[in-house]
DNA sequence: CTTGACCCCGTACCATGGTACGGAGTTTAG
DNA sequence: CTAAACTCCGTACCATGGTACGGGGTCAAG
């Protein structure tokens, strides 16, 4: 384990562009090792683990702000880490409540479609349209 | 009504600002009135009810490129505006889905996180972290 | 007639999460 | 030894939905 990776490695090993890795290295979630005199840096598995990490994150929902945030706090505060996740689903919960609204609102422009197919105006584009708020 | 408005009156009787409304113009959603000699474009009160349109259609989720769509479909063909408001209803549903399996998975983790408060690792960060997807 | 408020237009910039490109050096396989 | 494959690095670009800036013209009030 922990033998020399290079950049290339570390990427397909996390399923990711190279690039992606130089990205990640830019706005500082992954620490760019130094450069050997060799001229190809040197990776460590973490750095797999920790792109890792970030994708299943982002697969939670968090932006790459919020995941940097959750790595600096670290290993070891589970608390601080648990409110994070609570905000997180507090925030999912009212994402969910809205989208359920949106598709009531959809859901009756498009009843009100079906049922007054004779009518001249689209009631849609007639609501979209429409001074009414 | 539809007495000569300035971009500047059309902006603030729609809520947006006057670079929003350019900006709707740059990219096609608006038309740009003909610059008369004089050289203050002249707009008519519909170009404020296309931006209410638009302003309401970005609340029921669709994007810019999706309203440019139902505006080209224009007022008739309404069978042709019900489907893209089904489709987006599909879609709607389905980024609800998402967000309830995202809920879930958070909150398995919330859980794990309150009962094993005696642990040295995080069970979130450890999940995280851990090599199974 | 001057001042302030508004308009015109082009261009650059913001955040977000990357992707692409190109020239130069290095490493590895045949 | 050579050529392919990879790396390094800076920079530019993609989509999305705008916002900001700056120099100039114009219009309306005092």
């Amino acid at each position: 384990m922990t033998r020399p990776l290079t950049i290339g490695q570390v990427a397909r090993a996390a399923g990711v562009n190279v690039e992606t890795v130089r990205y990640y290295q830019r706005v500082g979630l992954v620490t760019e090792p130094p450069k050997p005199a060799s001229g190809f840096r040197i990776y460590s598995s973490e750095t797999i683990d920790r792109i890792n990490f970030i994708k299943r994150a982002q697969q939670l929902g968090f932006n790459l702000k919020e995941i940097s945030e959750l790595l600096d706090l670290g290993e070891g505060r589970c608390a601080d880490v648990r409110t994070r996740a609570e905000e997180k689903r507090a925030h999912i919960d009212s994402q969910i409540a809205d989208l359920r609204r949106l598709r009531e609102t959809l859901d009756s422009l498009i009843r009100a479609c079906s049922t007054e197919h004779g009518t001249a105006q689209c009631p849609i584009v007639e609501t979209l349209s429409g001074s009414d708020a």
